[in-house]
RNA sequence: GGGCGAAUAGCUCAGCGGGAGAGCACCUGCCUUACACGCAGGGGGUCACAGGUUCAAUCCCUGUUUCGCCCA
């Protein structure tokens, strides 16, 4: 074995050995209860990035818990087709070799895309692997898959059946750049500092003229009306009259609407009905004309007369000059609006009227409120529950349909001579109406619209398959808050409307990995952390820790070197643990039963039976940091720091030695059992080390069943023996270190000890721990003139470090008087609680009892003390 | 404008009604035959502020401040 951790050796051999031996694979309708998680499919654009490992990290802790836990389990891998991301990519190959997706046409460049996806769609999953992910490839589903597309499809054709998909003319959120519309959720708001021009509109037959502001000057190019609220007497004489358009010379008619916020600007308001939310309400409304001025580009329209051809932005400059040229510029006043940006490409998003597919929300977001009042979806930590129910309350349809090519063709036909509009199954051959010819919706669906049926999709579904009947619904959905609407509101109405069943039960939401400094990853900062970069460098296990250790779910964390070294160092600790054990048990043969006499491992067996009740805890709350924790602390705090020193002592005693042999084996063995759904990689590395290991599949630690509780005795009175041992040797060991005696160094100590019969087989332990040679041990009456030498209080025993020379006795006493004050306030503490009636009558009884005991220990302390000073103070 | 989260040691963060914790950093001493990716010892905190509930508050409630996020 080597002398370090070196992941790189062992880490490939055992993804290999756990796929050969079909270790991941689920078998549908076992006889075990099951339980069953889908991967949130990643992108087959990207690569792994740091959220994915910490998205699949807490995902596989969670299913080879449940595997070592007796279920049959499934966790379902797959990947997703992101219809824009793809189809950008796509294009933008095709732009660097001089062509574009309108010149190949539609049907080469959906080959091109099929090409990309089967040549680079599986580097992200080959990058899953080396994360140590548990899935079940055999299962790996694509979201345009056949059986995942005829999902979609059935889908589509119920909802617009039930009436619940519809088409219409409606004001969207439009991409330029992208060159689709996009989802409401798609746009992302952002406060940026920009201007409110103040633009002078002539009135109709008069030298007058009223005044209105607005953030978006190139727009009025579309104006077609004027608001004023209602109860602005500011402008109740205007109300009837028009104004007229500059530049473009159009009537305007003024009119009152109580949606206008007098205190805005001038408190008059242009109306582009064309070309906003709110105007477009207005305008239908006030029966106003809709005047396009800006197309799906981004670019004027022939409407906007002169500027035609002109960007939205150049047009805006170039308005406003002439704006102020015509002396319609009345002034210019910094203001902070808030713009929509596109969530994927930042581009600035252009609302614009146009014909789109949506989802009817209100009817599907019904039952998916009720399945989550009524506690049937829960959500950890329990506050995300909020944020979901808000959205689903207030939620808008959904503008389903995108302007491009890869993704889910949407399954409506048209028949051009009759204009029916037909949504199928199957393609129709002629119009069922008039036999007219069709021509199929050119559009392809969003592709949360696919992922939103991911849970029963993937099984098969709308077939009864023998998965989607065992294993559907899924137990926990693991996923980032920040596609919680995206993607798991979705996919909850989905699957109540489609399966009646809610997709899972629990929904474990986390949070985002940022860099050192706490910033979001992003490309264009460059602070993104590459995790196989992490994993080469520091081990897959390594980087499973950081991503779980010392955070609590729901909360964004920071990742940085020293945090992997840290646990890239708890490894190599636990590494050399079992590099230490396994030295030891060469002649060993696990015996039936692992029952200890020594209170050494009877305590090691104690602390595990606690560490394995905490642990069990926490992953049953979801909390897996907390788990690691546990575990960190038990195996390098308690097994390694004391009950590896104190093996060494009874390794080398006949009587001990096979004892202490089956207790290293033993704690070693839970360890590695306990640790294996975190660090999966090592611990089946060590694993395939320890002696009594079954042979063959069998024997591997992923299915070998988790330590649960009740495996060990709890053993108070070991545990207090150990702590008294502990608290001596702490105690030896610093006054040690207050004299500069170095670590290895033999020193003799005293022990003058209440119960000095209790302490006899403490002295070997003592003599090693703390280097201390000779050891005397004493009754604490008798032994109460020890001069020259530092002493110190434990439980039940005052240890002595005997000194050559004169010791400073007033620096002796100095330092006694430390601990004395410290102790003083923690017994006037506990005694002004003990002495209060309702302290007394209303606590808890084990407070009271604990309080008690902690006043006594600590008297009894503070006595001893001030006897050594006294003494101290007489010899002086 | 509405909602959520954070505020705890120099830094990063756990904890959460009865003794202030970890890791890193820092200081001192050690290559002690598992481990220097280590061992031993040490310093360091009015748990943001102000009220309230309680026998008891870092923890629960109310308000305030600062920072971050989501929604409109």
């Amino acid at each position: 074995m080597p002398k370090a951790y070196e992941p790189k050796s062992f880490e490939e051999k055992w993804y290999r050995y756990w796929m050969e031996n079909d270790l991941f694979k689920a078998e549908a309708g076992s006889q075990k209860p099951k339980f069953s998680l889908v991967m949130p499919p990643p992108n087959i654009t990207g690569s792994l990035h740091i959220g994915h490992a910490l998205d699949l990290t807490i995902q596989d802790t969670i299913i080879r818990h449940m595997r070592m836990s007796g279920r049959e389990t499934l966790w379902l891998p797959g990947t997703d087709h992101a219809s824009i991301a793809t189809h950008a990519k796509i294009e933008e190959m095709l732009e660097s070799e001089g062509t574009s997706r309108l010149e190949l046409g539609r049907e080469k460049f959906l080959e091109r895309a099929w090409d990309w996806k089967r040549k680079y769609g599986n580097i992200i999953t080959d990058q899953i692997k080396s994360l140590g992910a548990s899935c079940d490839w055999s299962r790996e589903r694509f979201t345009m898959d056949e059986g995942c597309s005829r999902a979609v499809t059935e889908v589509f054709v119920r909802l617009y059946e039930k009436g619940l998909i519809y088409k219409g003319n409606y004001m969207v959120n439009f991409c330029p750049s992208c060159h689709t519309v996009i989802s409401d959720i798609e746009v992302e708001h952002e406060d940026v500092d920009s201007f409110l021009w103040y633009i002078r509109y002539p009135l109709e037959g008069s030298d007058e003229y009223v005044v209105v502001a607005t953030t978006r000057p190139e727009t009025m190019l579309g104006d077609t009306g004027i608001a004023v609220n209602p109860d602005d007497k500011r402008y109740s004489h205007l109300i009837g009259r028009h104004a007229i358009l500059p530049i473009i010379g159009r009537r305007l008619p003024i009119f009152a609407d109580d949606r206008v916020d007098p205190s805005f600007g001038t408190g008059a308001v242009k109306v582009t009905p064309a070309h906003d939310p709110d105007d477009f309400e207005m305008g239908k409304i006030h029966g106003l004309e809709f005047v396009t001025v800006i197309d799906t580009h981004a670019k004027m329209t022939s409407a906007a007369g002169k500027y035609e051809g002109m960007d939205r932005y150049e047009c805006r400059k170039a308005l406003l000059k002439d704006l102020e040229e015509g002396d319609f510029l009345v002034k210019t006043e910094p203001y902070k609006l808030s713009i929509g940006r596109c969530h994927r490409c930042d581009t600035n998003v252009e609302p614009l009227i146009s014909e789109q597919w949506f989802v009817r929300m209100k009817p599907l977001a019904e039952p998916a409120i009720k399945a989550v009042r009524e506690g049937k979806v829960r959500f950890v930590p329990e506050r995300f529950t909020k944020i979901y129910l808000n959205w689903m309350e207030n939620v808008r349809d959904w503008c389903i349909s995108r302007q491009l090519w890869w993704g889910h063709r949407i399954p409506a036909w048209y028949c051009d001579s009759c204009g029916k509009t037909i949504v199928a199954r199957e393609e129709p051959k002629s119009c069922p109406d008039c036999g007219g010819a069709l021509r199929q919706d050119e559009d392809v669906l969003d592709t949360w619209f696919s992922s939103a049926l991911w849970p029963f999709s993937t099984m098969g579904w709308p077939e009864k398959t023998a998965d989607l009947d065992y294993f559907f619904p899924t137990d926990v959905l693991v996923s980032g808050y920040d596609i919680i609407f995206f993607w798991v509101a979705r996919m909850i109405f989905s699957s109540l409307e489609f399966t009646g069943r809610e997709p899972f039960h629990t929904v474990v939401i986390h949070g985002i990995v940022r860099d050192a400094l706490g910033r979001k990853m992003s490309k264009s900062l460059g602070n993104g952390i590459d995790p196989l970069e992490v994993i080469d460098k520091f081990g897959a296990d390594a980087l499973r820790i950081s991503l779980i250790a010392g955070t609590a779910m729901g909360n964004d964390m920071r990742l940085y070197d020293e945090k992997v070294e840290g646990a890239r160092n708890f490894v190599n600790k636990l590494w050399n643990a079992a590099r230490f054990c396994l030295a030891n048990l060469e002649d060993f043969s696990p015996p039936e039963k692992v029952s200890p006499k020594g209170f050494a491992g009877r305590w090691i067996l104690s602390r595990l039976e606690r560490t394995i009740r905490g642990v069990n805890d926490a992953l049953e709350n979801f909390e897996p940091g907390e788990a690691i924790g546990l575990i960190i602390d038990f195996v390098w705090n308690e097994f390694c720091d004391w009950y590896i020193e104190i093996a060494k002592e009874d390794m080398s005693r006949e009587e001990l030695k096979e004892e202490t042999q089956a207790v290293l084996w033993t704690v070693l063995r839970d360890s590695l059992a306990l640790l294996h759904p975190f660090i999966p990689f090592v611990t089946e590395e060590l694993w395939s080390y320890l002696p009594g290991r079954v042979p063959g599949k069998e024997g591997s630690l992923m299915i070998h069943p988790y330590p649960a509780p009740g495996r060990w005795e709890l053993d108070p009175e070991a545990e207090e023996e150990a702590q008294a041992l502990i608290e001596a040797t702490k105690a030896l060991r610093n006054m040690r270190a207050e004299v500069n005696i170095g670590t290895g160094r033999k020193a003799p100590a005293i022990i003058a000890a209440v119960e000095p019969a209790r302490w006899e087989k403490m002295i070997p332990y003592i003599q090693r721990l703390a280097w201390a040679e000779p050891v005397r041990l004493g009754d604490m009456e008798e032994l109460t003139d020890v001069h020259k030498a530092l002493a110190s209080v434990a439980k039940g025993a005052t240890v002595y470090l005997p000194l050559e020379g004169v010791i400073d006795i007033d620096k002796e006493i100095q330092r006694l008087q430390k601990t004395m004050g410290e102790l003083e306030k923690d017994i006037e503490r506990t005694r002004a609680r003990l002495s209060q009636e309702d302290f007394l009558s209303k606590a808890p009884k084990e407070i009271v009892e604990a309080q008690k005991k902690r006043y006594e220990e600590s008297t009894a302390k503070l006595e001893t003390l001030r006897a050594r000073i006294d003494m101290l103070r007489r010899v002086n």
